[in-house]
DNA sequence: TGCCCGATTAACT
DNA sequence: GTTAATCGGGCAA
């Protein structure tokens, strides 16, 4: 049986933390799959929510870590970040694709698609495959309804500059599982 | 109070 | 490759 993942986990360096949720199992009512890409986002980062300070919606970033931060992205979609680093620092991790494993018939029909490569293949996929939305921001990761466990086998991991936004672009703060036919993009190729 | 724009996705051409 | 869908934060006035 693999290991519960427990919030302390998340008391380090989003840096670090990132890298190794890659590989791990993320289920959400027992649904859900193992996490092939995410990205980090640090306070200091013009991109993170929290670079501004705290405001109502970005205040579970400066709670303490292990919690769920859930966000809607461009009015539509909904996105799911763990908070990482001691309370305060207000920096996260952007859970950005799954390799789905458990209940792929509830995400289908969630869904409305049969293709298992798409099913969460993107922050906003994932979130309407597992039903998350603002409901489950604040959550605590390491208690029912949410469970995180630990890989069973090493993970190949790449990395490179993140997806969809606009500042600070260039960061390589995206990680991935090498080869993973789940990523919602390819990684560049290593030179 | 109003306006602009985004850590996205899917359906177009 | 381009674009619409759609909501709330942040900033200007």
């Amino acid at each position: 049986m693999p290991r519960l993942i427990r919030r302390a986990f998340f008391s380090r360096s989003v840096h670090e933390v990132a890298p190794d949720l890659i590989g791990t199992t993320l289920l959400f009512a027992g649904v859900g799959g193992r996490i092939v890409e995410v990205e980090a986002y640090h306070h200091t980062d013009p991109a993170a929510h929290s670079f501004r300070g705290e405001t109502p919606r970005n205040a579970v970033m400066f709670g303490p870590p292990g919690y769920a931060y859930v966000y809607r992205s461009y009015g539509i979609h909904w996105c799911l970040n763990f908070v990482c680093e001691p309370k305060g620092s207000a920096s996260a991790v952007l859970i950005r694709a799954l390799e789905p494993t458990a209940d792929l018939g509830i995400m289908r029909r969630r869904r409305r698609l049969s293709e298992t490569r798409l099913l969460c293949s993107g922050p906003g996929r994932l979130c309407q495959a597992l039903a998350i939305t603002r409901a489950q921001n604040s959550l605590a990761l390491d208690e029912p309804p949410f469970a995180l466990f630990a890989r069973t086998e090493p993970v190949d991991i790449v990395a490179g500059p993140r997806i969809g936004i606009t500042k600070a672009a260039a960061l390589p703060w995206r990680y991935g599982l090498k080869g993973s036919r789940f990523l919602s993009k390819p990684f560049a190729p290593a030179t």
